[in-house]
RNA sequence: GGGCGUUUAGCUCAGCUGGUUAGAGCACUGCCCUGAUAAGGCAGAGGUCUCUGGUUCGAGUCCAGAAACGCCCA
């Protein structure tokens, strides 16, 4: 016997039991389990999750992603690892762990020791990964939680040196001197994908200076340049000029002659007079005097004007100041200028000696103004008379995207992957992967990144990461890159036995030294760590064994689907798994890419901590559940972003989750009041109904439509499908057939009818499996396994359902599909006529489309049926059908446009027209002429619509007519059914249940209550009465409840007490 | 400056291969129904489908351009 349903459903409170009843019976390992004999596969690769802070909700969009099609393909009988993974290395966690320890430098990191900080980041990775795993699992996410994947682990770091050992030997792997972007506080590079992480609006001084021009005949010329990072004036050693600008060169009121370009001159100096033009290229070759000449660091440094295209005049003065040591442009136009490079700070971003009074001081922007670099360089340009202006400027400048710190561009020695040769091999993998959801330009977008990437910068003067494997040898310059652990073993001269026995990061690692293969020199590997996106785009080489067991690799290799959020991955994950994955395999990753955008709060706010408006994710789980989140994730448009709020959430769970549970909850009251059971299906085939046939129509119709939507990875299709045949099924097939559930016998009909309910409600569960698991399991714990020990204990143990041969019934769908607009009509006629449903009318008249007047004439059975739907539903006595003659109707014309428009063209035009004017007339033969053009009957149908005057109601080519007149004997039927009403509420004001017989004493005026005595015996079966008294006095023997109802004019006196 | 998107009702969003009157939910107004009941139904109001041009008999839908917004690159 079924379990009785709560009534009311606390999400929450269900999933807890769930997730008890599951650790009871051990469900999620049977799960895991279920497809290992398969021969089939489905291959999923995990994106790891950082494990540096606990999951927030926006991570549990992503994860029910996962989950869903994974689960789905458990469903379907494919055989999968399960994987899941963490990201276990990088700066973002050694920035955590530093914050944790009150450090504010990396020299407190060396103070305090490598090896003990990088343990304490290894813990903390430790902590947060199980705190994850744990989230996970509250979000019903089942993975093989027990060998989840690191990206700190031994067989991720190895296969990462594999990588760059094969990039070593195809010779792309160097060592670069370049200008890149550098956070002062952690003392590292950032490489130019990074940087694009933190751009931001930030104001800064921005000063324009003029710099004196010392080629001969030039005397008391200057050069007007501009910078908004003043902190670079001392490292000048070029001024640009765009050699085909119009340069003019203007004299102020004091005399003083500035060179700006002619676009610029309106801006920084309006009241000057031009006293010459010159184009850009007279202007190269000029030398100039330096605005910081006298410091050391510039001695010997020639200063001169070169060309360059990339010159504006949209800010600035048109001309560039060019500091090698302080910019990446600048450092190119160096190279091929063969300027000086002054290199002026060091890894903290303090002045090296050399430059004067700024020796010592920090470059970037400072909390304090007065300290600000800015601020003094821009004083002491004043004092010697060379600074023209000064202003704020506001502009996006990068900052470090884990401390928050502004980069500053700093000249170093970093480690590059050459990305040239292979722009166009990942381009063919990405090119060959299938990028969900289509029509977004995911594809696209990738691709531009692809021809617009520069080299990798792969190397980071940090602690904790992988140890690149680079060996580098003072003596002669050679370095080498080792590919396993294997090879340094046996390549190591020293310090092996430091190293055995640990994992490769720092800084075990580096006391392992080797022989340089050139010069047999020992040497040292280079300090640097890994970018930590190697860590995270290796994984489709490392969890796959590819160093390990190839056997497995190939099995699993490429994986049919990968999934992550797109904002940001188009140059970090999706570009480093494309990148490693297309190096060492030739082929891209994965067969297809699943992206989505990005979750929002309510309002549309990116959700922060620090804003206050971020939810965490278990407080989003004990508050509205996972399976509500779930849905909404699952039902979101995962191209667009997402606005999650709590106030959506109970949007949902009136939308959808209520009326579901509602109608569970009914289907199970009657089948206990009933004793019926599945097995009880004696003569349900014969017995099924129109409406029983329909809903099993409708029902394998979305079985087809969410297997056809979630195989193409469209959770939104699936999930929109569901919540209509829900909405299908609880306001229309439930409410239609309530009375078979409550009538008395337990006959073939209702056995038919708890049947069929009952197939749609097991069926729905396994539809919903892998979307809402905790509310599916629920009621097929209670469906199924409560009354079915054959079964298996759990709908995550069945397979999906599958479409049932000639289920689907067009003609039967399109029987209900009339039905439900004529009542709906109805009602609208009703409701336009102003009588209340509970007062029965005559007939309802209904003019078919005649399409349907065919379809429903074949049919006697249905045909009655739906006769008696309608009546039922409107309240009316009779259906009668009214022909094109009526009175009531006009027929109209109504041209099918897909057929008429290709045939006639141009002629539409006058052929609708004539439509609307009415000038159309029908011939004999059958044809109709309109707007001169003849049209064949193929071309065109005549239906009918209401004429004017008529109390009708119509939509499109069906139309609804009320017969509104009421007669005593109407009258009094409705008095009964008012009667019924009161009762009712009577009954449950009392509340007693709904099997529960009771007594009725019904007493007043006698002219009213008499009407109401040929109604006694439906009255009496209407409310469970043994006992009824019309015309009685006001006495009832245990009256529970007792009202006077006010009834057609006059006061009635009900009561009620239990039989 | 370049790439990729987005723009549909007050709000959040659907709208398949071009077709007659552009939809849903929320919110609002009025009414109805009521043993799914802190639900449900009907109706009303609310739209120059961002703009301009083009293709077409016909464009929310296809094409081009513009604007605003978003993400990315430089």
């Amino acid at each position: 016997m079924f379990r009785p349903v709560e009534s009311r459903l606390d999400v929450p409170t269900l999933e807890r039991e769930m997730i008890e009843r599951w650790r009871e019976r051990d469900t999620m390992a049977r799960y895991l389990a279920r497809n290992e004999a398969s021969d089939r596969r489905f291959s999923f690769i995990d994106g790891p999750i950082t494990a540096n802070n606990p999951m927030g909700v926006h991570h549990a969009w992503g994860r029910t992603y996962k989950d869903l099609f994974q689960r789905y393909h458990t469903m379907l009988g494919e055989r999968q690892r399960y994987q899941n993974g963490f990201d276990c290395q990088g700066l973002w966690i050694e920035v955590e762990v530093e914050r944790e320890l009150g450090f504010n430098n990396k020299r407190q990191i060396e103070e305090f020791g490598i090896d003990r900080f990088v343990e304490l980041c290894f813990a903390r990775v430790d902590r947060f990964s199980a705190i994850q795993t744990e989230q996970s699992r509250r979000l019903g996410y089942w993975m093989d939680w027990d060998h989840s994947y690191y990206t700190n682990s031994d067989e991720n770091n190895y296969t990462i040196w594999a990588f760059l050992a094969e990039c070593h030997r195809r010779g792309l792997l160097y060592k670069g001197h370049d200008v890149m972007p550098w956070c002062p506080r952690c003392a590292t590079g950032i490489s130019n994908m990074e940087a694009a992480e933190g751009y931001a609006e930030v104001s800064h001084a921005s000063l324009t200076v003029r710099l004196p021009i010392t080629s001969p005949g030039h005397d008391g010329e200057d050069l007007l340049v501009w910078t908004t990072t003043p902190w670079t004036l001392s490292s000048n050693v070029a001024a640009a000029v765009h050699p085909e600008l119009t340069y003019q060169l203007v004299e102020g009121r004091d005399g003083r002659r500035w060179w700006v370009s002619a676009g610029s001159r309106e801006r920084v100096a309006r009241d000057a007079t031009i006293v010459r033009e010159a184009p850009g290229s007279e202007l190269v070759g000029l030398a100039y005097t330096g605005p910081f000449d006298d410091l050391s660091a510039a001695a010997g440094v020639e200063h001169r004007v070169i060309p360059w295209d990339e010159v504006s005049d949209a800010e600035g003065t048109g001309i560039v100041h060019i500091a090698p040591g302080c910019g990446q442009v600048d450092f190119a136009l160096a190279k091929a200028h063969g300027l000086a490079v002054i290199d002026p700070i060091d890894e903290f971003g303090i002045f090296g000696p050399g430059f004067g009074w700024q020796a010592g001081r920090y470059a970037g922007a400072t909390p304090d103004p007065a300290d600000d670099m800015a601020r003094a360089v821009a004083a002491d340009l004043d004092a010697r008379g060379l600074l023209v202006a000064r202003e704020s400027y506001r502009h996006s400048y990068p900052h470090c995207w884990r401390c928050g710190t502004q980069l500053i561009f700093r000249l170093v020695d970093e480690w590059f992957i050459a990305m040239e040769p292979l722009r166009g091999p990942i381009s063919d993998s990405t090119r060959s992967m299938n990028w969900l959801p289509s029509g977004i330009g995911l594809e696209e977008r990738e691709l531009d990144w692809l021809r617009n990437m520069d080299d990798w910068m792969i190397s980071k003067k940090r602690y904790y990461g992988l140890a690149l494997p680079i060996w580098e040898c003072e003596a002669c310059g050679a370095f080498e890159v080792i590919g396993s652990r294997d090879e340094l073993r046996g390549r190591a001269v020293a310090g092996w036995q430091g190293f055995e026995g640990h994992s490769p990061p720092r800084p075990w690692i580096d006391g392992v030294e080797i022989a340089c293969g050139s010069c047999g020199a020992t040497t040292r590997r280079i300090r640097d760590v890994g970018n930590p996106w190697l860590d995270a785009g290796i994984v489709a080489l490392s969890t796959l064994r590819w160093n390990s067991d190839p056997d497995y690799w190939r099995e699993w290799y490429p994986a049919d689907w990968v999934s992550e959020s797109f904002p940001g991955q188009f140059r970090n994950w999706f570009y480093a798994l494309l990148t490693e994955s297309t190096v060492m395999t030739g082929m891209a990753p994965s067969r297809s890419l699943f992206a989505y955008a990005l979750l929002l709060d309510e309002h549309g706010e990116e959700m922060h901590k620090s804003k206050g408006n971020s939810i965490p994710f278990d407080e989003a789980a004990e508050r509205i559940g996972a399976d509500v989140m779930r849905w909404m994730y699952a039902s979101a448009n995962p191209a667009v972003n997402l606005r999650f709020g709590y106030g959506p959430g109970h949007e949902v769970v009136r939308q959808f989750f209520l009326p579901l549970w509602n109608t569970y909850g009914f289907f199970v009251t009657y089948a206990r009041l009933d004793g019926w059971t599945p097995d009880q299906v004696d003569g349900v085939d014969g017995a099924r109904t129109l409406l029983d046939r329909w809903i099993l129509s409708r029902l394998d119709g979305l079985v087809g439509g969410v297997r056809e939507s979630l195989d193409r990875f469209d959770a939104m299709a699936a999930t929109r499908a569901i919540e209509g045949f829900v909405d299908e099924l609880s306001n229309w097939y439930v409410r239609r057939n309530r009375r078979r559930f409550w009538k008395g016998e337990l006959d073939a009909d209702k056995r038919a009818a708890h049947a069929t309910l009952y197939e749609v409600l097991t069926t729905l569960c396994r539809l919903l499996a892998p979307i809402v698991p905790h509310l599916a399991d629920a009621m097929w714990d209670n469906l199924v396994v409560a009354v079915d020990g054959s079964q298996p204990d759990s709908v995550h143990l069945v397979a999906m359902p599958e479409r049932v041969p000639d289920r689907t019934d067009a003609s039967v769908e399109a029987s209900v599909e009339l039905t439900r607009r004529i009542v709906a009509l109805g009602r609208a006629a009703r409701s336009a006529a102003a009588v209340r449903t509970r007062q029965p009318l005559r007939a309802v008249r209904v003019k078919l489309p005649a399409a349907a007047r065919g379809a429903i004439s074949q049919d006697a059975g249905a045909a009655e049926e739906l006769r008696g739907q309608v009546c039922d539903e409107l309240n009316v006595h009779a259906l009668e059908a009214i022909g094109d003659e009526s009175e009531m109707v006009e027929r109209v014309l109504y041209p099918l446009l897909p057929v008429i428009g290709p045939r006639h063209g141009s002629a539409v035009g006058s052929i609708m027209a004539a439509v609307r004017s009415g000038a159309w007339t029908a011939r004999p033969d059958g044809t109709v002429e309109a707007g001169g053009v003849t049209l064949q009957p193929d071309e065109f149908e005549l239906t009918a619509r209401a004429r004017a005057g008529h109390e009708v109601a119509e939509d499109g080519d069906l139309l609804v007519a009320l017969d509104t007149s009421i007669d005593a004997e109407l009258e009094a039927e409705g008095l009964a059914r008012e009667v019924a009403h009161r009762l009712q509420a009577m009954r449950r004001t009392a509340g007693l249940e709904i099997s529960d017989r009771i007594r009725v004493s019904i007493g007043g005026d006698a002219a009213v209550v008499d009407r109401l005595r040929p109604h006694g015996d439906w009255l009496a079966s209407e409310v469970l009465a043994t006992g009824l008294d019309i015309g009685a006095g006001p006495s009832l023997d245990g009256a529970l409840e007792r009202e006077a109802v006010e009834l057609a004019g006059t006061s009635v006196e009900l009561a009620i007490a239990r039989a």
